[in-house]
DNA sequence: CTGTTAGCGCATTCAT
DNA sequence: ATGAATGCGCTAACAG
């Protein structure tokens, strides 16, 4: 009840208890070698003081945050944090709270946010990293190489001194399979739009795709576009307006690019999945409120968010994880209307 | 250089340079008092070291963090955040680091990391805090009340205790111009679907519609729903099914709803608009992918998130902010085909 | 089981 | 302008 104005410090609990602030220490981290009584008093004197233990203090006592950073890069000009990513993070903050840590989210969207950050990464600002989305060529990448916390990463990367353990999912195996789907149809005329180059998972779709398609893939009937939005399926409709007429399925690297192609074939005068089948990727809310719903692969973020936090720990309790480590989740095929 | 293993203190670099590690603080805060031969040699040890200063330590020879933590709680089912969110952090972020500070965003999500943020507000974890969407009745709450460091909420609030400095938008203003919109286009017999009761922009929302329906306001057409979801419009229109004749517009308290009620009422075969207008709020990026696309009442988030950026910094600088005071941000009509 | 003590890395007086 | 000294609040190692 002392109420100095001032905060109290682990000091005025031992004061308060009788006994000297190491045993408060000790009180607090772990219990071990305290007596039931001291313990006792310990803890009301906790009570009437109400004290909380400074973090800022015993980060620097104890050369550990308790806190594991997610970090997620989103561009300048683009506002939104992806659903999928949304549900990562909750999911993670699930499991890191699970563990007794605190996770905070650090958003790197500006040259000098990212500045900041690379900072803060090279003090040791958290225990580990979840990343999200990162672009791996420039002072926060770097940051990254050179701490000695663990890093985790959201995606697999091409590049070969990026190699931190990586939680994905199998994006290639997925569009593989909705493809199959698709053949099993009887779509066989099947056109394909890419993510843009510089994403491996737009990559890896692309894949499983031509894996699928076999003898059948020809490259005329692929679309690369530049990002993932709905503007560059219709865009890609327009590209692909010619051939239009042969095409019986059109596979597409996301669901956003989905609805996309499906609004400018419907101003085109094609009747979406009669006239053309066309699939998404990703499951995203969207997916359901297309007309037609969108026949799309799932990818379970939560289980991505979860999977991520659960290797972090688990590094940062020691376990060594191989140089190029990656874990891919599964995905699964859900059907709607469009195809 | 010297690369022992260990990370570099402002005592290698003073080493290095050949002054007393006072000098190197001076140096790093201000730069006041030190000669420029000094200041030439600490950057290039600082440089050669690598040395980037310690956070914790920092903060607590100094007693603030240089942080600014965003807090945001959701229901621990509803996993995602909301696309009006995720834009007011990332604005936010961008004003906040313009300031210099770091902004952190922490999520609560359950009961437990919800007592481990209030915990972390207790010890002054950050030197202000921005508050989205939280509970007013918990743990975390209270250690929000008696905190010293600044913090601006996102919402106004019905709560008496709960006065804290408030960036909102005009909900009452904004329903009831749409409302008017009606009116004017001569759909005078309208029902009302209210978001839920404890959230006071649900109820500010009826409240403008309220006033712009004026005598022609009819209780029996308010149906009161108990999330901000889709299938909450499914249900209120059908529970409006028997009196769906007699109607010619439904005032929605968000795009969500909006959706849900357009696509039940097609399924009962009524046609949006030329039967029956639907109004939504809030312009999410569903509004323009929903089939007609809706007519809603936007709020520019980015602004939001700035608005309580700047708030907060100004408070933080010692601003005093008047008990109560609440900003309200301008909210306008963008019309587009579902009324 | 408990008190004492020496740092953790830095900001900030106070001398000089 | 600069060096030395003190303390921020806490942990951990060491005696006892």
């Amino acid at each position: 009840m002392i109420m100095a104005g001032k905060k109290a410090t682990i000091r005025d609990v031992a004061q308060l208890a009788g006994v000297s602030y190491g045993t408060v220490s000790r009180y607090l981290n772990g219990n071990t070698h305290v007596s039931t009584a001291a313990a006792e008093r310990i803890a009301k004197a906790i009570e009437a003081a109400q004290y909380t233990p400074n973090q800022a203090a015993r980060s620097l006592a104890q050369q550990r945050t308790q806190t594991i950073a997610l970090v997620i890069q989103v561009e300048s000009n683009e506002t939104l944090i992806q659903a999928s990513v949304s549900e990562a993070m909750a999911s993670a903050n699930q499991t890191i709270g699970d563990a007794d840590y605190q996770m905070v989210t650090l958003i790197a969207n500006t040259e000098a946010s990212t500045r900041r950050i690379a900072q803060l990464v090279n003090s040791d600002f958290a225990d580990g990293y979840l990343l999200f989305s990162l672009s791996e060529d420039d002072a926060l990448a770097e940051a990254f190489l050179n701490t000695d916390s663990p890093v985790v990463v959201s995606e697999v990367s091409n590049n070969n001194e990026w190699q931190f353990p990586t939680v994905d999912f199998t994006n290639a195996d997925g569009q593989r399979q909705i493809t199959e789907y698709l053949l099993h149809k009887g779509r066989e005329r099947l056109a394909y739009i890419c993510g843009p180059g510089y994403s491996p998972s737009a990559v890896n779709r692309l894949k499983g795709f031509r894996q699928a398609m076999g003898e059948r893939f020809d490259e005329n009937k692929v679309y690369y576009s530049d990002d993932w939005e709905m503007n560059s399926g219709e865009m890609a409709a327009v590209a692909f307006q010619p051939m239009l007429g042969e095409l019986d399925g059109i596979v597409c690297a996301n669901d956003d690019i989905a609805i996309g192609v499906i609004n400018q074939l419907t101003r085109f005068g094609y009747r979406v999945p009669d006239d053309i089948a066309v699939t998404g990727f990703d499951d995203s809310p969207l997916a359901v409120l297309s007309n037609p719903k969108i026949t799309t692969v799932r990818q379970d973020s939560r289980l991505h968010g979860r999977t991520m936090a659960e290797l972090v720990l688990s590094m940062m309790k020691g376990t060594k994880v191989e140089h190029g480590y990656v874990k891919l989740l599964p995905t699964s095929i859900v059907e709607r209307q469009s195809a």
